[in-house]
DNA sequence: CTTGTTATGTTATTTTATAACGTTGCAAAG
DNA sequence: CTTTGCAACGTTATAAAATAACATAACAAG
């Protein structure tokens, strides 16, 4: 959170009432949101909560990294390394729903990066999303 | 096709003339196709078109491996490799809307796989999905 | 025949996401 | 200071994607 606000003095990103307010929700959840999930909170907090204002503020905070979707749930987390935040992949639990983000860092996909370039293929961004399941919930589902 | 009917033989599965169509529809496409645009496809060749017949044709596809879902466009794809497909990763030209699949092989993302390792993540499934720009569209959009 | 299983047909609804349009707040240019 | 421009907001409506739920058909096994 504070890695965000420098941010955005930094950057002269205007981090609002709304946008703020989104971003603390998630990183309340230790777990994906659904846009209408966020909703709901904003509800409860007095916030408007029409649809658009969960997406607004959603992709200001996936344009600029302090959360990302995670496109296999059609859900939203709060970035867990706001400040220099690359390439993520995230680890998703189907048993206990929480998500792990790691900095997938330099070659997330040999594989698949070599066969783009072998095809002249330029990539410019990167989905990675393993499903299974975390140390505590092995075993379970 | 030949190679999905030899396995639905192999395996007992059957398949029926919706589950045909509509891999025959994924085929003929050379880019992903959305559900809705599947049944409209179905539609012009006089089949049912709920949305629930494109819905349960498209799981029995991919569950078995003869098609496959793009999730960060909520679209599908017919599987380039139906005998032996695994570890599908795909790169998504975001300017002529095309999708190459290529076999991620063995360690599709050894850094993410570290990372599950290291924290006790057993994962089941990889979604790896790469946006850019294909060879005949570099430069473009 | 009847029972179980798998696939289908159909209606309705839920969930996710965006279009469109007017308003507000504020800073910079005149 | 006022007006012009811009970014964000508020609201209504609608589109797009997916599933729930329930009835029917086709067919093989007991």
């Amino acid at each position: 959170m504070a890695a965000t606000e420098a941010t955005c003095a930094a950057q002269g990103l205007q981090l609002t009432a709304t946008r703020r307010r989104v971003l603390e929700i998630l990183l309340e959840e230790h777990r994906p949101l659904g846009a209408y999930g966020i909703l709901e909170r904003l509800r409860e907090f007095g916030h408007p909560s029409q649809p658009p204002v969960a997406y607004r503020a959603l992709e200001f905070l996936t344009t600029h990294g302090f959360a990302h979707k995670i496109a296999s749930l059609n859900a939203y987390v709060a970035c867990a390394n706001p400040a220099g935040c690359e390439r993520p992949a995230f680890l998703i639990c189907t048993n206990c729903e929480r998500v792990a983000e790691t900095a997938a860092v330099a070659s997330a996909a040999p594989g698949v990066a070599d066969a783009a370039r072998s095809m002249g293929f330029a990539i410019k961004q990167e989905v990675v999303e393993a499903q299974g399941q975390c140390s505590s919930c092995v075993g379970h589902s």
